[in-house]
DNA sequence: TTGTACGCGTTATCAC
DNA sequence: GTGATAACGCGTACAA
């Protein structure tokens, strides 16, 4: 059996309580004591129990954190290493621990968050992904369970605590960057339009076709999974149009992977034939062959923010609503040029 | 405030512990009392509170996972989620949850399972990594802790838990593969020698070389950490050589690319003028520029199976030491070819 | 400044 | 079969 609080009081010769105000470095105990009791502590090699403090004093120090489906492609993306780093710095800088469950469906998922949260597991929950309609929130908002969205809430989301990039606003610059260069036939590869991700940065580049006064194409736009070989097929359609895109913009650089390779197969070249920019800027994005112009939303950072923030809110019930909006900045390398004089491609 | 076994217990006009019993299935409580009690849960909403079990109980039903450092590069690796992925459905098909901390630095990952541990928060570990000499292990060992290593570790190996491939076994296949497509000046790139995976390919490489009658050249071994940068600089160190290898075994997917990169930039050819095996068939591979032939690992079942036979050890603590190789399976693409009539590379 | 006593929500050991 | 009651280890009013 592990020493406990009482062990280190009888060595120490002082009551349990005493010990658990030096634990709390209590004001109130003399630094006397407070020394000697923590010699026996040391001595004896005590550590808290987590359970027992959890019990007694309803706090965990645990954060829950909800991950998609385990088979969902999302979990193949690079972006969830980073953003788990960020989490993980943010929270282990407060002496939080991570605590997450994971399920195969949705049902699944949906459980697991109600056990950890009625279960008392933890003091919040990090929801690591956004979609349009989702069980998981509306459960938490409606027991007033502090968490905070990775990604923005597609309802409610002045109400909602949440950790995003202007992703509407990194649409309409990449666009813009790429009308800038003569572009006027873009292309959109988005993912599922269920992630408000993809609809966001959907609208950034439909704005800023509008306001260049460049008509929309519905027909420049290909939605899919968040998978290569949609990115790869969505090429092909692209492709076959009567007027091919000289330019795509691509949200995702997994995606953007797969566009690269499909177009090698084809032996289109890019930048020369086609220009790419992309989301993310994962590793990737650099290792690609031309490297890929890629949005670097700062991924780590949104995890980080993540969890500082949820931890303010559990700390603290009153905070305000919090809407945190993480920079991009958009990473310039070799994927994208002038549109080769406007002469069509063949394919 | 939540609902507990007590409000149960009154509605349902029983005694706590007999909704205890119920919840326990216990063969003791009737038929007619177990449904009425569930039905009063239901109604209520019912949820055990999982703190207060564990503390009664003394298990928590949760496993902790100890990561590497977050500055490490491991992080960055894709085998990152995968082997997660496999953690979680092992975990979660025996309805136990997980648990992570981190730390920035050795020292912080060390006290947080030390706090873990001792603060009774979990009833198990799981190490994804496997270093040479490892305080956490020696901790664990010490303490009698159940715990599983992913990866061989170093020494005690017939007395600790451990899940991993036969990296010797697929260290020198994959030599022998080179080998036998007519390569003999075949070159090796691998990770930190401190990591147990890259000795065990390292020795494998070099048994298949010695089988051969191929000499050994140490200037044809090359460490460094498991990076891309790192990648590039070998190829610059091999290439440099007077008679630079026409082959090369690469430890990591990762790595290999920075390979790739590397001899692109340099004009040279794969696999028409240098062919490359790399190790743990990430997509990275699959999508690599050539496709790049690979020794899939298995990586979520490495992660699959150190969860359950976790869970296996904590249930059951006479459980015999539980060594487990999970099979590798080289996957042929097209990064490897014939040597180029033996004729020397030129830089 | 320190000690006493109770509660946190559950499981487990007795009784009946 | 079911009901009291005592742990589990700690925090915290309330006393002293």
């Amino acid at each position: 059996m592990a020493v406990t609080i009482k062990d280190v009081a009888k060595v120490a010769n002082v009551a349990p309580s005493t010990v658990s105000r030096v634990i709390a470095n209590s004001p109130r105990i003399s630094e006397k004591t407070k020394e000697r009791v923590r010699e026996v502590m040391d001595q004896l090699g005590y550590h808290p129990n987590f359970i027992a403090r959890s019990l007694a004093s309803q706090s965990t120090r645990a954060i829950g954190l909800v991950m998609p489906s385990s088979t969902d492609v999302v979990f193949q993306n690079p972006f969830f290493p980073t953003v788990l780093t960020g989490l993980s710095e943010g929270a282990h800088s407060k002496q939080y621990a991570l605590h997450m469950t994971t399920g195969k469906t949705e049902d699944e998922i949906f459980d697991g968050v109600v056990a950890m949260v009625q279960g008392g597991r933890v003091d919040g929950a990090i929801l690591l992904y956004s979609k349009v309609e989702d069980r998981v929130i509306a459960y938490l908002k409606e027991r007033n369970f502090p968490f905070v969205v990775i990604g923005k809430p597609f309802k409610d989301d002045e109400i909602t605590n949440y950790v995003d990039n202007d992703n509407f606003k990194a649409g309409k610059e990449v666009t813009e960057y790429l009308i800038q260069l003569g572009h006027d036939k873009i292309g959109f590869i988005g993912g599922n339009l269920d992630l408000v991700v993809t609809v966001e940065r959907l609208l950034g580049y439909e704005k800023a076709l509008r306001n260049s006064g460049i008509e929309l194409e519905d027909k420049y736009i290909v939605n899919d999974e968040f998978l290569r070989e949609s990115g790869q097929d969505a090429v092909e359609v692209l492709l076959s149009l009567e007027h091919p895109p000289t330019a795509m913009v691509v949200a995702d650089d997994l995606m953007a992977l797969g566009v690269l390779n499909k177009l090698d197969e084809m032996g289109i070249t890019v930048p020369h034939d086609v220009s790419i920019v992309s989301f993310n800027n994962v590793l990737i994005a650099e290792m690609a062959r031309p490297p890929l112009t890629s949005v670097d939303i700062n991924i780590f950072e949104l995890g980080y923010q993540a969890a500082k923030s949820l931890i303010q809110i559990i700390e603290n019930p009153n905070e305000p609503t919090k809407r945190i909006i993480v920079p991009f900045k958009i990473v310039t390398r070799y994927s994208c040029g002038h549109p080769k004089d406007y002469k069509e491609i063949l394919v």
